[in-house]
DNA sequence: ACTAAAATAGCAACATAGTTGCAAAAATCA
DNA sequence: TGATTTTTGCAACTATGTTGCTATTTTAGT
């Protein structure tokens, strides 16, 4: 077992033992799938990665366990598919809060939280209360611009 | 024949013929449905609307055209279902150019564009190149508030 | 108004996204 | 370790969306 693994394998095992959830196989792959890399994850392009190792029910509940606890949160899209992305701290058991926006590339397809970009005020209507704001942003993203460069 | 569905009726091959569109029945009626309310409406608002007049995919060929041809755009959720509403005269054959936002009642679960809050600029990291940005507000609509106030 | 060409609609089949009930398996706790 | 609780896998189902092909409708020219 190299050391590497081993570490990613405890970190995860404590993120979900914070959070009183049982330590099961799906749970620490699917979670660490999120710690390896920075964008967002949909269920399909999760089912691609671990394979045919889970079933597909499993895979969607574990999400929802995850947006449940306040370890991940859900993205809208335009494509019908939602994406999940990993909360910071201020998320916990039963609330999400965040301010941060959304960045879509049109050109990788991938899906960032942009935690650095707070999301402005924005003024309604009379009559219209707002609960949430949702920001989302599409384009080119850093990756892509610097590689378009070269 | 009510002289109000008649002079309807006209408006939206007007509509059709201005775009260059064949008219056809589903497209009459779609086209109407929109006009009809103020609100945004998904695929399968308009399949309960319409009852099973038009086949499925008709509907869908339909939203497609009206959206390439600049009729009425699109408006990306959280519970994946894409809706669709009325643009104004900005857009047109191949182009889209919106500015305003959407609310999204969690109460009645109606879309509306509210054109008069314009989006504001949101500023990114370096590295990203913004192309359009979408703003989502969820809360709870005039209807809704007036409603509850009573 | 009639006809040929072009566009559209309907059908079937498929693909992806997501949900629910239930029994088997695994994790937790004492 | 063994009982209890939780989670998983399976099957079946719904919703959403797409594609290829043929029949029908619309349009445009006469
Ligand atoms: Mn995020
Ligand atoms: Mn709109
Ligand atoms: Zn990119
Ligand atoms: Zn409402």
């Amino acid at each position: 077992m190299p050391p590497v693994a081993a570490a990613t394998e405890k970190k995860v095992t404590e993120l979900l033992k914070r959070q009183s959830l049982s330590v099961t196989a799906s749970r620490k792959r699917i979670l660490q799938l999120f710690l390896d890399q920075p964008g967002a994850l949909s269920h399909g392009a999760i089912e691609k990665k671990v394979g045919s190792v889970f079933d597909r029910v499993t895979i969607y509940r574990t999400l929802q366990t995850f947006v449940d606890r306040g370890l991940i949160h859900t993205i809208p899209s335009a494509d019908n598919a939602i994406r999940y992305a990993l909360c910071k701290d201020e998320c916990g058991d039963g609330h999400h809060r965040h301010e941060h926006i959304h960045f879509v590339c049109q050109q990788c397809h991938h899906t960032y939280c942009l935690d650095e970009v707070v999301t402005p005020v924005i003024r309604l209507p009379k009559g219209y209360s707002p609960q949430q704001v949702e920001i989302l942003v599409q384009g080119k993203c850093k990756q892509c611009t610097v590689s378009a460069r070269r």
